[in-house]
DNA sequence: AGGGGATTATTATGCAGCTTAATAATCACT
DNA sequence: AGTGATTATTAAGCTGCATAATAATCCCCT
């Protein structure tokens, strides 16, 4: 028997391996990571009956008691009118009340109900392991170096 | 008059800036960043007329000549049924054409048409711009890093 | 005052991307 | 030959997101 066939140094496919021209490029691989992160968060907020978009929103609200949808749209890079039906998902859902702003009548300020304050520890909870469990593959001064990277990155 | 409130040690939002409880999250900035990614791909693409997943196939096509959907799927973590439609625009565009194989009847083998390969050259350079304006906040450097990191988180 | 244009929010409508289910053809195995 | 699994495509439906339309309020300027 011959010795085995030696690996190649580089981009070694495998005999019928395919090449991944895109592997090497950050805004694909973030494509990919991104979908990963969903899958993570659906498995784990299944229950819950939140999206990632509204749980982002609630996570706002419950940070920032009395903020503003508009500030929300700003923040979270969503449209204003995105911003509205997931509040109203999260009114219907008992979680958030909508309040008017006496100095600002078009305006209305966004509060956390007492059920919501407290289904957030829960949601808050299961975020961290949603984290978690994306970074599995990460040591953590790799994860605090990528959570650098990708802030760096999106400030422009 | 007391002292004045000592401002908090972390977190420590301006007057009236809000919190992001959601910055340190690593699932939440790929989410970002990927929403940035796209942008960055649709104001250069616009003219080429190639969405981000048609994109994504055909490079996969003129990488792996004689590819099957099957294969793209699977590498693209896209459903079956997904890359079908996609194959049906870059065929309809004339830039790929499938063939039978002979060995697996049901199979199509997709190949890039001589049309579809000069088309690539533009794309290629196009993609390589994209993806230099999307990291252009990272040092050369850290672009590597961080392509490093993505490819050990997603490799599980 | 009070009227015009800008701001804030919400609702309504439309569309692209994706999923699941249904269909078709072929293969592998007994 | 026949049955169940594989491969691909088509069809139908849903979700999330964007744009446009509507409404109410604010700001400012004459």
């Amino acid at each position: 028997m011959p010795k085995p066939a030696p690996e190649p140094e580089v981009a070694p496919p495998r005999e019928n391996a395919i090449a991944s021209p895109l592997a090497e490029s950050p805004a694909f691989l973030v494509r990919l990571a991104q979908l990963r992160a969903f899958d993570e968060f659906h498995r784990n907020f299944a229950e819950l009956g939140v999206t990632p978009a509204g749980f982002s929103v609630f996570a706002l609200i419950v940070a920032n008691p009395g903020i503003r949808p508009g500030a929300i749209a700003e923040e979270l890079r969503v449209k204003p009118s995105n911003v509205a039906v997931l509040v109203n998902g999260l009114v219907a859902a008992g979680l958030v009340r909508r309040e008017a702003d006496q100095a600002e009548l078009r305006a209305s300020l966004l509060h956390p109900t007492a059920a919501g304050s407290r289904a957030w520890r829960e949601m808050d909870r299961t975020h961290r392991e949603t984290d978690a469990q994306f970074a599995a593959g990460l040591t953590p001064a790799e994860r605090s170096q990528f959570v650098t990277l990708l802030r760096k990155l999106l400030h422009r």
